[in-house]
DNA sequence: ATTATCTATAGATCTATAGATAATGC
DNA sequence: ATTATCTATAGATCTATAGATAATGC
């Protein structure tokens, strides 16, 4: 186990002033917990890093001893938000024995699952403003590669083979956006089931390849 | 002529400490431009006061002489970026002769135009996290009666008047989803040409709403 | 002894008001 | 006299560090 993993029993240091149920999370976790559900709702900007640390359940100055601060929870946040993607779109590209349009399907529908499945609107963190900053280039690193992953796929279908380079991009920029628009939808009726709505989009998203006509 | 108006010659009041070329703007509409470039790419909490003013050419204390504070300013941007999508979509609705295809098709033609079209990319404010705030009600309910139309033109095609209210609504998301998803890649891409793209914006939407199999 | 936490706080903001000032208008 | 602006600033933050403290571990 590591020095700083989930609590067993007994903890070493001094016991924290708010005492409250243990959530089985390490205290990183709980912070990066805390930052979803802040950032998501409030967002970046307008979350202060006491919000953050008490809704941890610790005192501000505390988060410090974790993280350098609220640019690191982000970041961090960020990756950990498209690298479920971009595992199952790496999948998806090796099977090659697999229809194109079978395998574009599956990754929107998994896509939209995860980024409107978690117990926050994780997906939300993609539209903050302030995700565009030079210091989340990681980030957009690992969001190119998965929309690399639909360009491909998106070509690699029936029509899709015959688009003319600017066409591929549009197309593929045009499902992307629905994939990511997706997450203002969600927002704003967070109640929809996800898996049918999941599906819904991955059908949508077909039609605008063109790979589908219904 | 108002008080407030463009500036013609001379200028009533203490002179501007940083005099700086006419811009032929009222000093509130000097600063609502500065408010919508601030807000679209810094994001809202993170613009200050004192920048909003500075950028408006004017010192952070002469704000407060047009304006009672941020919120203001984002609350009549945010209602002037719906108000021209709204008038378009109600002469749209009136016009009951014309096929609700071709006239579905206007709509989010126009829509995607307005959004993405100005100088600042104004519909970038949509995804500000803080525009959920009750504070922006009168906000939230021009954008339910643009959504409405766009559910009404849907109901009104060859297909949508066979749909069931679930599917309908699922359909209306969808296809608003991508309206305002079409935000996140003009932002990625702001150099493509407008036109152009809004027209396949509007091809992919009647794709969605199952009204084209082209 | 080590560790996780705490309390306290310096320094850096940021907002909104008070009151002064430099133009034009009468 | 009226107006648009300015300068100055009080009060309210917010971040990040310094140093104290209360546990466990040896």
């Amino acid at each position: 186990m590591g020095s700083a993993g989930a609590t067993g029993g007994r903890r070493v240091g001094r016991p924290r002033a708010a005492r409250r149920p243990e959530t089985g999370l390490s205290a990183r976790d709980e912070l990066l917990a805390a930052a979803a559900e802040l950032f998501t709702t409030r967002g970046y900007a307008a979350t202060t890093t006491r919000a953050v640390a008490e809704l941890a359940g610790m005192r501000q100055a505390s988060m410090y001893h974790y993280v350098s601060g609220k640019e690191e929870l982000l970041a961090e946040l960020l990756e950990s938000t498209v690298t479920p993607s971009l595992t199952c779109a790496r999948e998806l590209l090796a099977r090659d024995a697999a229809p194109a349009e079978d395998r574009l399907w599956e990754l929107c529908r998994t896509d939209v699952g995860f980024l409107c499945g978690g117990p926050h609107n994780l997906g939300g963190l993609y539209l903050l403003p302030e995700v565009r900053a030079e210091r989340f280039a990681g980030f957009h690193a690992v969001r190119a590669e998965l929309k690399d992953a639909y360009r491909q796929l998106i070509a690699a279908t029936a029509e899709g083979g015959a688009l003319a380079k600017g066409e591929l991009d549009l197309r593929t920029d045009l499902v992307f956006g629905l994939i990511e628009g997706v997450i203002l939808v969600h927002r704003s009726d967070p109640d929809r089931p996800v898996s049918a709505f999941a599906e819904a989009t991955a059908d949508a998203a077909l039609r605008i390849a063109g790979v589908w006509a219904p």
